[in-house]
DNA sequence: CGGCAAGTTGAGCCAGGTCAACTCCGGTGG
DNA sequence: CCACCGGAGTTGACCTGGCTCAACTTGCCG
């Protein structure tokens, strides 16, 4: 007697929300998937310690924030990815070699899934299959995205990018405008290659501009898109825009 | 009959290279596959239009390099990642909008792999699928740790970083110190997020300090791997290794 | 209400970007 | 065979965006 959905993830976004992988199971493949893996609550700075992750090396995130984290000689720091709700961490075949650390960001809800299971479900469920695929391939040009933009764009270019990075990714757009920054100031300066200080000065500029609004420190309505998309795209004239005449900048 | 293996297949580096997923297939799929596909071979600077990527999305590269490329505004180009023999170019589900060009930076050849058959196989041929699964886990972890040596990391940092990343990535390694950059200066430039000048800079410096040799342009040797290792990952303390006694730099 | 971590502001400095000149090298044509 | 050409790479001199360090403010939690 199969009871259906399985009773702890009845209340899991991973399964509740269509476009995630666990919401295309049949009721017994959830049954079984669900008996053989393991959800867990992290803490802020919790981390996916490695010894776990050889045994439980797919682990999807039903709630909150994950950072890959590299860290230098040094003590530098940097965000190589973060990974949201619906995003599936799939550690299979990552070699021990220093991959970066998953250190929670924030209190955060993960399913570590058994590894038969889960490879048994992606061979026999297409429409499985085809979510974990599509989520892998998004992982992939995210951080390609990110690569991009890390790699040309000014510091005020690179947080304009964010905000647009954060809106895409949120789960519920109240309205949109609206962003929630889901992360402390510290790990988004280490997630865009600055220093906290110029992702504050940068913040400051854009609000000072006009451009946005803090409606507290983690939520910004945006008030002109098209200066901020102009702005992330690189283009340097966007200085002049708001009195409706653009003066030009030579001579 | 099948004729086998698929005759233009035969001198494919991706058939012939185990590891690489033509070379997982039986003689029909390969047979199906090949009939259904398009080999192409570019010159650097071509592209792979996004027209066609709509109707072939998915591309296998058997020799050369592409990069795909984002243009700001103002024309600063950045190489977010390079693709070489053995990677698959997996297009499909991306939307149009602006992921990024396509295009090669040397004469490369290419195989426009028939979506229909491709994802046929990837659906029964389970050994297949796990290398392409596998292929596609690589880019995104090369991704993320790019993003990271780009983040925080200082221009002789990234440079080393590079070395390792080619002398990891290509297909024939003469020894373990000879390193071959399959790309321009202005393509390496592009891809760490730095100025060609810079790039020459960095390499003038690494060879006067007796780490890397120029055997030719493209061709280096590394004389001293602990020490490039140890800049890749950022330490600070590299200066005075040459002569064995290491002077400290502190007072 | 104190204590601490996070965030902000200000002042000074340097790694690496920018610009311009020069060298190197492979290809082409007389 | 050599002169010429153009693109790639290198070198030097200068300049600036953002890093650094230090002081200060804010907000959260017990």
């Amino acid at each position: 007697m199969p009871q259906r959905p399985a009773k702890k993830c009845l209340h899991c976004s991973m399964h509740r929300k269509t476009g995630n992988f666990c919401s295309h199971l049949s009721d017994a493949e959830l049954e079984n998937l669900s008996n053989k893996s393991r959800t867990a609550t992290l803490k802020r700075g919790e981390a996916l310690h490695s010894a776990d992750l050889l045994t439980w090396p797919v682990v999807a995130i039903s709630s909150g924030v994950i950072s890959m984290q590299h860290l230098l000689e040094d003590g530098r720091k940097t965000i190589a990815a973060f990974f949201m709700a619906g995003d599936i961490i799939d550690m299979r075949g990552i070699s021990s070699r220093n991959r970066g650390h998953l250190i929670a960001l924030n209190k955060t809800d993960i399913c570590r899934l058994s590894p038969t299971a889960f490879e048994q479900i992606s061979e026999t469920n297409l429409d499985a299959q085809r979510v974990i695929w599509s989520n892998l391939r998004t992982q992939n040009y995210r951080a390609m995205d990110h690569s991009a933009d890390l790699a040309k764009k000014q510091a005020l270019e690179k947080l304009a990018s964010f905000i647009f990075e954060c809106r895409g990714r949120q789960v519920v757009d109240i309205c949109k405008n609206s962003v929630i920054i889901p992360v402390r100031r510290i790990d988004l300066a280490e997630y865009l290659g600055m220093q906290p200080e110029t992702v504050s000065r940068c913040f400051k500029d854009m609000e000072t501009r006009g451009i946005i609004e803090f409606k507290s420190i983690s939520h910004i309505k945006i008030l002109s898109i098209p200066t901020l998309r102009r702005i992330a795209n690189g283009d340097k004239n966007t200085q002049n825009m708001r009195p409706s005449c653009k003066v030009l900048s030579y001579g």
